[in-house]
DNA sequence: CATCTGGGTGTAAACGATTACACCACTCCC
DNA sequence: GGGAGTGGTGTAATCGTTTACACCCAGATG
């Protein structure tokens, strides 16, 4: 099998301990000694055993990171940002997909015991009181984009101003004159999505009743995913009379759904005005330009990451916090606002932390 | 700290072994044992811990994937190819990324002692030979994407058709009429962007001899991101006579090689032909769609995932083998080949593994 | 000269699991 | 009734490290 430390020992004449003190660099050795041994480390090619050293160190140098599912870009670049950060602090990656039913997220869970010293959640679907369930309380965790309610307060939290984003976008698409403003929703059980129809709902009311009673027609259901978007485009083209705006959930959808349009010679922004959530990179690639809610997804990454690093610092005796970053309305071409050839009408609104 | 094996074997009034037993599963235990030792585990929120159980057992149920760069689809869709393989057979995955200095590739892979059973390690960068020298050779290691030479063969590989797809693509562009063909090449000490370097000059060379002559004009550098697709694009624009048709060596410059056509009113396919290499999802819903030479992404992931678990299984003692998975023409709108409406001039013209 | 100091080193006990082996109490069979 | 099984359990070695503690041998100090 694999060269030990008690082989160098033996290589080198001396006894294992210490080996271990010119491998860690701890305690006094004698320049002759330590020669001798780094001799032998590198004749024999040896490596410390990882998991043994951390069995009694007590840390793995290692931060878990649970994703519902490894699709798409938003996830790529959240991992990005986490490990990004994480290697900055000398730690590693351990990432696990999972499908959201409860069984296997506590497979999961369970098997990351003794493997990290921490764990970046990221679970839009599941509850945070699967996860209190499944860990040992010692464990510092960040939850992201996860609902928690009433007891969250035991974990630290991010998430995205997903309310507010949605609603500034609806706004933007009212003052440009549009009134019948359809949505293409997320998962029912996502709460990303949740929190983006309430903001669509909320924003429709706070422009008027006589609007409010006509939203329950314009929404449309999806599931994220580019195919959902295509079906909800089909959908909408038949709805009559016809919206003149559709704001996607996500960019995915919004990119489906403008496949659709064009499929059926609808002109996007002239004849329907189109807009996203998240500005994934290629957003702007598109034809016409995707306008969408920015959301700065490898941040999030990095946030997270830097959350649980102080937690890790503090040896999990900080304070809890929940934070929501900021989301931006990316005007582009695709709702229309000016032209539409896409680097000329580009801007950026910022937005405030209210939600 | 955290409730070891001990206290539940204390509470249970049993020995650790019989507490061992129960949770493995292996050797009998009295149905009333079984019972009182399940509580005490379910009481006191028991979970083995990973690195003591792999430090006697000699196994971590984990394969370590490490990468370049984390950045883009391709990556993400080869950690899901991974991520899903490994999943189905009961293996964690942790990840791991580097840029692409010597010094830290090393340091990465040492890190992986004792946490891994097995390595998935995609480096176009980097050669084998440093790998061969950080790892100890018990360990099952495939390759993806890498550059083996010589004395590779102690490792398995899969790599893409990198070469056959280019040179099939600028034979297809040949075949639209165009003589003037472009090439927009990937990073100088990438492997897969020398063999599309490969494919396309001996694609121009065996078109005959007077193009031969034209070829090294009208390769234009780029690094793979579509911020040098960008500038390639304007480049390009300036040459005279001008291109009729590029090809990019991957789709995230033909993407922002596009974005540099239409800023300058430059029409594709009519005045200039494109075409990418990879085939990412979103390839399809540019406009106008985008011609590529199709990769199949997650499946890379997913082949080099089972040819380890094969590795595993056969405790590294089986057959090392060179695989290379073909690659596909996928034509779209950019290349002019039809007409322009994505969807209904899309096909597929399958390839044979000749390369 | 006895004692102290401190650099350099070894011994052995952890860490949290798995598992070979031994043991005991039965039943079964000749 | 004495072996041979067999189901159920405990003891202790083991995996590869780290580290508290003890030890030894200078040289310095009183």
């Amino acid at each position: 099998m694999s060269v030990s430390i008690k082989e160098v020992a033996l290589k080198a004449g001396v006894s294992v301990a210490t080996v271990s003190r010119v491998i860690n660099g701890t305690g006094p050795v004698a320049e002759e000694t330590r020669r001798r041994i780094q001799e032998a480390i590198d004749k024999l090619r040896y490596v410390p055993h990882g998991a043994a050293r951390s069995l009694i160190t007590n840390h793995t140098d290692t931060v878990g990171v649970l994703l519902p599912d490894l699709y798409g870009e938003f996830f790529s670049e959240v991992i990005r940002g986490i490990d990004h950060a994480a290697r900055g602090s000398g730690y590693h990656v351990l990432v696990s997909g999972f499908h959201s039913d409860r069984a296997e997220i506590e497979a999961v869970l369970r098997a990351m015991r003794g493997r990290v010293d921490g764990l970046i959640v990221l679970s839009p679907d599941v509850d945070a009181q699967t996860l209190q369930r499944n860990l040992p309380e010692t464990l510092p965790v960040v939850l992201l984009n996860t609902r928690v309610d009433g007891e969250g307060a035991s974990f630290d939290a991010i998430r995205v101003d997903n309310h507010g984003g949605a609603f500034a976008m609806v706004r933007h698409l009212a003052a440009l004159g549009h009134s019948r403003i359809a949505l293409i929703r997320g998962p029912e059980e996502n709460v990303d999505a949740r929190e983006r129809l309430r903001g669509y709902r909320e924003a429709l009311r706070s422009l008027g009743a006589d609007n409010a009673g006509l939203f329950p027609a314009l929404e449309i259901e999806g599931d994220f995913s580019e195919e959902s978007g295509h079906r909800a485009g089909r959908r909408l083209l038949k709805m009559k009379p016809r919206p003149t705006a559709v704001f996607a959930a996500n960019d995915s959808m919004a990119i489906g759904c403008l496949f659709a349009l064009r499929e059926a010679g609808v002109r996007v922004p002239e004849d329907v005005a189109l807009a996203g959530f998240d500005d994934i990179p290629i957003a702007r690639y598109l034809s016409p330009s995707l306008s969408s809610v920015h959301v700065p997804i490898a941040e999030l990454g990095t946030r997270a990451m830097e959350r649980l690093l102080h937690a890790l610092a503090s040896k999990n005796a900080h304070e809890r916090l929940q934070e929501t970053v900021p989301t931006t309305l990316v005007v582009r071409g695709s709702c229309g606002g000016g032209t539409n050839i896409a680097s000329s009408n580009e801007s950026k609104l910022p937005r405030g932390e209210e939600s």
